[in-house]
DNA sequence: CTATGTATTTGTAGTGATTACAATTTTATT
DNA sequence: AATAAAATTGTAATCACTACAAATACATAG
């Protein structure tokens, strides 16, 4: 039937997840809306069909994620936190009119400085701040 | 006598900002220690100096030199806000073993891509993660 | 030089996102 | 079914940050 479903499970149990029925709908919500919620947000929307489901929950899981490295924390200044799937190399881009946030494509890699041979680089993050051309035009 | 003072001063009368002993010593830490400080850094190192100083002196000032285009946030995902002096392009590099931040420098211009035709671009931020050499070979 | 108004600083109390932790529920194993 | 282990839940606590009002310092007019 839904082979997203399949997907995600297969996915978090490559990782030594158990795909619980909450992981997958999180992991389902981020995937589907890919939208960088913040975590009132999964939770606002999946408290509806999990009515049990706990605020904390929704944390944990995501702090979960991360740590497999499934998911990634957005670095936006705000007072809240943004997640975001693991996708290919891309910057994020945030309106600070309207607050929406885009993705956009960057070849992150091409611009790595001389000054940081002998540093690690685990994780890369390009973020843009400004306006979107729907709040410039109106 | 001391010519960082003066030219912090003009620099803040230059912004219509009034330079006041707590904003100037404030300014000048940030300049001095050149150190991505959090709030609680710059606070229990100039309350030695200015015994009477409060914590939400640090705060509003902070924010009024950003407000000002002195300073800006630091886009890390710690829980705790850091700011720095605005200089020209460079990235930061946080080790994820020590904490230290380090600047390079980055040429964030070059890669601003096709799909933000259009938008209109405030500010911009690179940020890395990973470990810096020290950690690396302890 | 004093009086009055304005800006700055300060302290306390509040807010809101996140985490700690213990209890409950679910899942897996014998 | 019985027991053990893991996941989920709810409550209480923490901590960065802000709101707000009182106190202080500063500036300007008379």
């Amino acid at each position: 039937m839904d082979g997203l479903v399949g997907k995600i499970t297969a996915e978090l149990l490559k990782k030594n997840i158990k795909p619980s029925y909450q992981r997958i709908k999180i992991m389902e919500y981020l995937i589907e809306k890919n939208n960088h919620p913040t975590v009132e947000m999964i939770y606002n929307h999946l408290v509806k069909e999990i009515p049990t489901l706990s605020k904390t929950t929704v944390y944990n899981t995501l702090n979960l994620f991360i740590e497999k490295g499934l998911v990634r924390p957005l670095t936006i200044e705000d007072n809240e936190a943004r997640y975001d799937t693991i996708i290919s190399n891309h910057g994020h881009f945030k309106c600070q009119s309207c607050g929406e946030i885009y993705d956009f494509p960057v070849e992150i890699d091409d611009f790595v400085p001389d000054k940081l041979q002998g540093f690690e680089i685990a994780d890369k993050n390009v973020y843009f701040k400004g306006l979107c051309p729907k709040c410039i035009s109106s």
